[in-house]
DNA sequence: GATGAATGAGCGTTCATTCAT
DNA sequence: AATGAATGAACGCTCATTCAT
């Protein structure tokens, strides 16, 4: 039967899908191979080949889903209709920080400028296609916040100023090995304490510049 | 002459620092491989051991003399009789940051926890008392510009959340191809303008507390 | 068929073990290169590493049934109801000669002091109460034969004085290219001629020292 | 001048020759490399091969002053006018182990029969005259001990069965660490029962042999 | 669809040896 | 005569990938 094999099929490419991910994460991308993704599998290694072109794909594919969940729960905070702007803002760092964290090898994919390999095809925009609707509800959450109009060159700088902090938090403890409960618990607060801290200093700033006019 | 002979032996070595530097920046320590850098520098892959013990002392050589030219730069800075902490705390930040893109690959190596190495030996030792001696002095000339005294958790948050504003523009542009100069032109003032920004944000946050108390 | 792979499989295995038993035995473990296997069993170099994990192991492989094979032969005759102790000796001494010279290069595994590594694990734990075993068979079969009780230090020297010309005549011919069947023909003879030679020096000594006392 | 010359460049082969003779002998000639010798030697390791073809005729030319010399002492004691013949052949055997052992890593190249180079010139012959040499030596000191006349197969065997033993002596204890002080101490009275145990097997053999004719 | 067998390219490193001076 | 610089070949080994079934 075409259905039951079908089943059969998709459940490989989960299982391949799930190994690799626990060992992306666990591991990193380049410390593993992919005898050891096929092993977790319980499949041979070749079987992996007939769902994904290379390893590289796989880590691709790999993080499709995470991302996507990630723009849902992004777009859900921001369409919250209580939160005040600010609580959007945090709120929306604090879910990219511990999404980043949970797949640490994946997160260099869509942060990393090299991730965008020119020479593919739709799942690459895709993938592109997302983490620019990532950036632009992150900037957007922030002018909110700041209650800024227009897209003038102040706003790009304090975008990319905010995006710096959230990178450097991310990138400080991607390679770390400390558990993400423990690691959230121990700096967590400082998260928020950072947030808080930008955003008081944007708000200074805009303040002193329209005194200043 | 044996001057002739030395200096082409000064050049063969510089060739291949260069060479190293160069590749560990584009594409990562563990990337680059010994046949690649030797094509680079033109000459026989088994030519670099005789001017280094492995490739890691390769790392080590190249990074040792910037880091600490780059200390200097701290010292003198923070000994400086006429700037203000502000300035002093911002002219720093500058260095660091211009130090690590302009050396881009090895900032990993004391940026990165895993540098820290405990089984090693004096080489190793200098590095990461290097390395502590960077922090301390970045920690103090953020210490120095709020006005905080003593050691205590909140100072160690804020400390915190500068090293991470900075680590994310390391991180960010540590990867691009774009050369260092228009780099800086292009987002020289932002570096600058965050700095700002978090100062203010640190006082107001200082000063809300002060008068909450 | 499933049947057609695993017997393909099995021929490169045995084929490897093939080549690296003569090389090893021609030009001894250090001398022989991976890739000279390889080409000697015509298949490529990392193919050994699917049937091996390491060169070591090869070799370990390659020398085991036989060891345990020699075993078995010493210990039947040792038990065997009808022959005399000398020619249980004589025989013995036959056998371990024709093993160590049909496979030449391995003998030094168990014969060289050297492969009594302690840090290892079970396999090579076996090999090493093996080789105790042997030495141990050898030694009694030569008790048996010169009716000596007790273990003294006489005992112990002759003992040794035997184990040396075995042990020569092994090195001796181990580096020869001529094929085993002639070198037999040529100085098999000599070999139990050795024995012989022995077991009356030690009994003229053992009546010497007799009558001394 | 060219005498001066002449003399500091016999200096320097001296002094190669000597470091390779200490190195060789310390850890075997396989695990000796050329900088080794010329770092002991106080030369660069491109002088070696001003004065040596090869690292291996710097193990040939070193193993011709020995070799020579353990003739000289061979024939000394075969000559003495005293020495009854069984104490002759028990010298002359002491004399070729203690200096097989002396000169571990080189004993290999007159004991082995690789050691016959055809494609070379005089030095190889030398050094196959020389070994020759003292295997005839040998041989007519056993022949003088057991009075047999003529050259017949029985003498031939038994010629062989005493080398064996030798040769598993020196092979036993050549590839051992300890130093030869104690080993001689700890076992060469063994070595001399040897002599002694062969010695009297080979009388009983020919006494019988004699009887039953 | 799935797999075991097999491979070529490549890794860091060492070495004896040659070249230019 | 002597040397530092430089090299090619080779080492054991690993890996992602392809092939034949």
């Amino acid at each position: 039967m075409a259905n039951r094999k079908e089943i059969r099929s998709e459940e490989t490419k989960k299982a391949i899908l799930s190994a690799a991910g626990t060992l992306f994460a666990a591991k990193g991308y380049e410390a593993v191979t992919m005898r050891e993704i096929a092993k977790q599998a319980n499949c041979s290694h070749t079987t992996i080949y007939i769902y994904f072109q290379d390893k590289e794909s796989l880590l691709h594919e790999l993080s499709m889903p995470p991302l996507r969940q990630l723009q849902q729960q992004m777009i859900d905070i921001t369409n919250h209709p209580v939160l005040t702007p600010y609580q959007k803002l945090s709120k929306v760092s604090q879910e990219i920080i511990r999404f980043c964290l949970t797949h640490r090898s994946m997160y260099s994919i869509f942060f990393a400028a090299k991730a965008a390999r020119v020479d593919e095809e739709d799942p690459e925009l895709e993938i592109n296609q997302l983490r620019n609707s990532l950036f632009r509800l992150l900037g957007e959450s922030l002018q909110h916040c700041l209650k800024i109009t227009g897209n003038d060159e102040r706003m790009l700088a304090y975008s990319r100023i905010y995006f710096y902090t959230l990178q450097g938090i991310i990138g400080t403890y991607a390679i770390s090995e400390e558990p993400l409960k423990e690691l959230f618990e121990r700096v967590g607060p400082t998260f928020e304490l950072a947030v808080q801290v930008l955003v008081a200093g944007f708000e200074t700033l805009i303040n002193e510049r329209m005194n200043e006019q």
